[in-house]
DNA sequence: ATTGGCACTCGTTTGTCACAAGTGCCAAAA
DNA sequence: TTTTGGCACTTGTGACAAACGAGTGCCAAT
C-alpha cells in the first residue's frame, strides 16, 4: 500500500476509534497533517474502499473502517505507547502481588483487565486434568467420617469425605490407608478404577463402602469448576455501539454458555508469541460483529496455564489494550510461580 | 375488600401477567365471569385505583396493577397449582440426585431454577466460616513440598502447599505433624495465630518457614469463593419489559457487584417459613422497579445453609414460580444430607 | 345499583418537508 | 499527470401536523 494511503487509513481509523462516527473528507483534510484538499482525500478514500479497508454506511455518511481496515491498522500502523507498558507493569505489580492463592490471583487479574481496559476481562484456566494418583491418604475424622486426601501429578489436591466403615480403629484405618496408597500410587485414573473394582470384588479389606466411595470419585474426579473467569461485563453495555438489546443478548449468551468462548480461547496457542487479536467477524461468535477479542497465553509452573484477555467493542483503543493484555499475561505467568493452591 | 373488587382485581392481574398490556374495561367485561357492563367495571376500577391497587399509564390506556395490587394478588388471591408442585418435585428429584458434591448440587439447583421459571436463578451459599481447627496433618509430597491438610468444625477441609524444610526426614515430619496437631487442635483461628507466633519465636521445632506458611494461612483462611451462584441471566433480557438498555445495566450492576443482592438475600431468615417475595419497589435494588425477587431459605446438615430463588420481571407468573422456588429449597435441603465437601 | 352514550384525552402512526452532511464526477488549474 | 473547486445527487434526521384508535369519566336514563 502506498504511503499516502496508509497515512490516510491510519488517520481515519484513529478518528473513528476516538469518535465512533463515520469520518468525512472535510474533517480529515483539516486534521490529516498532509495539506490536501477534501477532493483529493475523497479519491484516496474511494480507492481504499475498493480495496476493502473502508465502508460507507450510506451515501451521505463518511467512511468507517472495515474489519480489514482495523486489522491493517493493528498489524502495521498502530504505535503502542511504551510508557503505557511501564505504567501497567507498576500497577499490576502492586495489585496482584498480595493475592496468595492461584485462584485469587487469576480472579484479580481478570478484574484488573476489566478495570484497565474498560472491557470485559476473561481468564481461562486450563486445569491440568487429574491423570495420575501420586499419593492417597485416609484421615479418620470422627466416628462416622473419613477424609480421603488424594494428590495428583503436579500437586493437585482433592478431598473426599467418605463414610467410615464401622468397627474399624484408627490404627486399622492407617494400615488400610498405607495399603491403598501402595495399591494406587502412580496409577492412571483408568488403572485406579480397574484396581478398585478388583479390590471391591475380592473384598479383602472389608471396607467395601469406602472403596466404592473412592471408585465414584475416580469416575468423576474433577470438580465441575468454573474454568472461565469473567469480570466487568457491564462495562460493555456502557459503550453506545454495544448498547442494543440484540447485542446484549448475544453477549450474555456467549458468556453463559461459554462453549463459543472456550473454542476461541483455545485457538490461542503457546507459539503465538504475544497477543492475538480477533476483530469483528474474525472470530466466529455469532451476532457479535461489533465485538473484538484480545487474548494472550500465560503459563505458570507445574503445567498451570491458560489464556487471558479482554472482550470489548470492535471500536476499542487497541494501542492501549494490546500492551495491557500482554503485560498482564507476562505478569501473571511470573507471579504464578510462588502461588499455592 | 369487597368480593366484587377482589374478583376484578384478580382478573386484571391475571390478564396483565399474561399479556403485559394494560387491561381495559371492555376486554375485562368479556372475560370476567360476572355479567357486568364495561361501565360498571370502570366504576370498580376507579375505586381500586383510588385505593392504590391499580394505575393508569395515561388517560387512554387501560389499568396496570401496582406493586400493592400484585402484593394483594400474591397474598390473597392467587391459587397455586398443586399438580405443579408434584411435577416440579419429580423433575428435581431426577435432575439433582446425581450430583455428588455440594458445590455441584447447588450450581445445578441454580440452573434448574432458571430453566423452570425462565428467570435468573440465584443460590447464595452461606459458607460456615472457618472458626476452629479440628485436625491438622502434614503430608510429605516430595523433596521440596509438604501438603498441609486442615480440617475445621463441620468438616470443612482446606489444603495448603508449603515449602518443605530442608534436611527433615519423613519420620521427623510426621513427628512435627503430630506435635502441631496437638498444639493447634480445637483452637479458634485467633488462638492458632497466637500459638503459631509464639512457636515461631521460640523456634523449638526448627521449621520456621513452615510455621510461617501456616500462620499466613490462618490470617486469611477462607478462599475468596463466589458465594452467590447465578444462572440464566440472559433469560431476563428476553422479556420485553426488561429489554431496555437502562434496565440491563442496572441488572448487570446488581449481578456483578453482588452487594445489593447479598443484602436482600440475607433478609430472608429461617423463621420465614416458606417463600418470601419482593415485588418491584419492595426490594431496595436501585433502578429495578420492573423486577421481582422470590427467595426461600434452605438448610443442610453441619451448618450448611443459605438462600435460593429467582430474580425475574415484576410481571412474573407468581402462581408457578412460588411453588418452584419452595420445592427447590426443600429438595436441596433434603439432598444436602448425603453430599460431601 | 347498573348501563348506554358521548365528549375528551393522549399515545401512536403516517406523511410531508426542509436540512445537513457527504459523496461522485467533471472540467479547470497546477 | 496530479490536484482542486464546484455542483448535482443521495440519504438519514428532526420537526410538525393530521388522522386514528383505545380507553376513560361522567351523566342521565333505566
Amino acid at each position: 500500500m502506498k504511503e499516502r494511503q496508509e497515512r490516510i487509513l491510519g488517520e481515519i481509523v484513529s478518528l473513528y476509534l476516538e469518535t465512533g462516527q463515520p469520518v468525512g473528507s472535510r474533517l480529515l483534510a483539516e486534521r490529516c497533517g498532509l495539506g490536501l484538499s477534501p477532493a483529493s482525500i475523497r479519491n484516496v478514500m474511494a480507492e481504499l474502499e475498493r480495496q476493502g479497508y473502508l465502508h460507507s454506511p450510506h451515501t451521505s455518511a463518511g467512511r468507517v473502517p472495515t474489519d480489514s481496515g482495523l486489522r491493517y491498522f493493528v498489524d502495521a500502523l498502530m504505535v503502542v505507547d511504551a510508557d503505557m507498558r511501564r505504567a501497567v507493569e507498576r500497577i499490576l505489580a502492586r495489585d496482584l502481588s498480595d493475592e496468595t492463592s492461584k485462584r485469587a490471583l487469576l480472579r484479580r487479574a481478570s478484574d484488573e483487565l476489566a478495570r484497565l481496559t474498560h472491557c470485559a476481562g476473561v481468564v481461562w484456566v486450563q486445569e491440568p486434568h487429574f491423570s495420575k494418583v501420586r499419593r492417597l491418604e485416609l484421615l479418620p475424622l470422627s466416628a462416622s467420617k473419613v477424609l480421603a486426601v488424594i494428590v495428583g501429578e503436579g500437586n493437585q489436591v482433592q478431598n473426599r469425605l467418605l463414610d467410615r466403615p464401622e468397627h474399624v480403629t484408627d490404627a486399622q484405618l492407617e494400615r488400610i490407608s498405607r495399603r491403598l496408597n501402595a495399591l494406587l500410587c502412580d496409577c492412571s485414573l483408568a488403572e485406579v478404577r480397574r484396581r478398585l473394582r478388583a479390590e471391591i470384588l475380592s473384598d479383602r479389606l472389608r471396607v467395601r463402602r469406602l472403596l466404592e466411595g473412592l471408585k465414584r470419585w475416580s469416575e468423576a474426579p474433577t470438580e465441575e469448576d468454573d474454568h472461565l473467569l469473567v469480570s466487568g461485563q457491564r462495562q460493555l453495555f456502557e459503550r453506545p455501539e454495544l448498547a442494543m438489546i440484540e447485542t446484549v443478548r448475544s453477549l450474555m449468551a456467549a458468556f453463559e454458555e461459554k462453549e463459543q468462548l472456550l473454542e476461541l480461547v483455545r485457538q490461542v496457542e503457546r507459539h503465538d508469541n504475544g497477543v492475538k487479536v480477533f476483530i469483528g467477524s474474525e472470530h466466529a461468535l455469532v451476532n457479535m460483529e461489533q465485538v473484538s477479542v484480545v487474548l494472550s497465553r500465560y503459563e505458570g509452573p507445574e503445567r498451570v496455564c491458560g489464556t487471558l484477555g479482554v472482550i470489548g467493542p470492535r471500536r476499542m483503543h487497541y494501542a492501549r489494550v494490546l500492551p495491557i493484555v500482554d503485560c498482564t499475561a507476562r505478569m501473571v505467568s511470573r507471579m504464578l510461580g510462588g502461588k499455592i493452591d
